[in-house]
DNA sequence: ACCATAATGCGACTTTTGTCTCATGTCAAG
DNA sequence: CTTGACATGAGACAAAAGTCGCATTATGGT
């Protein structure tokens, strides 16, 4: 089995885990939606040890890496105090844009998986979703919080978690037809009159 | 075969085609993500037979009826041209909010088999997405849309389009763990600021 | 270098999904 | 009432998705 971490040929383990993984996303870069099979041939491996890792090519997708740097609140926002908060969340948002571009696909096929599974009402379950998107709001915000009460923070967090990651990439493209760079542009506008409503002193 | 719609046993056809869906819809609100067996069982229709009607249960799930009243611009909007815009707007996606409680499963499943195809680079394919909301959203836009300069009506009907719908009952739900009420008032802020910044005079 | 054991590969088997053919029953036109 | 077209049901078939047991190989500790 591949079950224990402690003892036993960890290494071998952990290899055959990241060819695996690596093979889900390679796929699926080339626009495949792979089967459990074609993974495990794209990583040298039996079927039956791709399914004594995971139990499905779902389960494989969610785990499987994303191209290019997944934005990192740091890495996106560091030195950049001075600026205003619309202009601290476009930048967080334009980096997550980007990374759901390069990553449609897979992303995609993530967002289709967890559909599935909440649409029988298996909200107990085990983790839904990533929220990738709430950190890097929050972490776009923070220099500003004080700024801003708490329940108007809420309440722009939840409104910024709309325009920020997958699913607004999804309507723009599929429900709207409109390309990426136009969408960047609707999605900025929507930041900058979100976050400046929420500043403003004592509007309704 | 049920092809032709012209001639030969027509009333036959219509009928079992409607008992599919119907079956199909009845299996989702009832909380199940049917197959095709499932559909067929419940339509008593043999398999062989739904597989005539319908190439898969997605193709299914996407004719199948919703519960309850889809939002008809005119239903909900007659007779509330006095409203502002704002509140045209909200009391459009009032409507649209409650179907999408209502049809959640299935607007779900709807949702996760069109991210599947497109995810494959499928966009060149028949209709991708059914796209209720922009009818909605222009049709209670439209007695102050020549307030609105062309730009700012096509950039505020697509950031509409993001508050509007599955996707975004989706990201509150399954990524911000919000309820559907909290949902609404989110929603019904970032309506009121969207629409108003797009009235303003001078604006930015 | 050797050995016990853990991971893997292989193949058999089941279930699910989808297609195809043919016999059967039924509708509708004459 | 008869007949021919046509929708349906039943079952055979193939491919894909999972599962299982057992033989094989590689790995890490000694």
């Amino acid at each position: 089995m591949a079950k224990r971490t402690t003892s036993g040929r960890v290494n071998q383990r952990l290899r055959t885990r990241k060819e695996l993984l690596s093979a889900a996303a390679r796929l699926v870069r080339e626009g495949r939606t792979p089967s459990m099979d074609d993974v495990a041939e794209a990583a040298m491996v039996s079927r039956a040890t791709a399914y004594r890792y995971f139990p499905s090519v779902e389960a494989l997708l969610v785990e499987a890496p994303l191209d290019g740097a997944v934005p990192d609140a740091d890495a996106v926002l560091g030195g950049k105090e001075a600026l205003g908060p619309a202009e601290r969340v476009d930048l967080a948002e334009a980096s997550l844009h980007e990374m759901c571009v390069r990553n449609g696909a897979q992303l995609r096929l993530m967002l289709a998986a967890s559909l599935e599974r909440t649409a029988r009402g298996e909200h107990g379950g085990v983790p839904v979703r990533q929220n990738r998107r709430t950190r890097l709001i929050e972490a776009a915000l923070a220099p500003h919080r004080r700024r801003i009460g708490r329940e108007r923070y809420g309440r722009l967090c939840a409104a910024l978690a709309l325009v920020f990651g997958v699913e607004s990439m999804v309507v723009f493209e599929d429900v709207l037809g409109i390309n990426d760079a136009r969408a960047r542009e609707i999605k900025r506008w929507m930041i900058d009159v979100l976050v400046r409503s929420s500043m403003e002193g004592s509007r309704r």
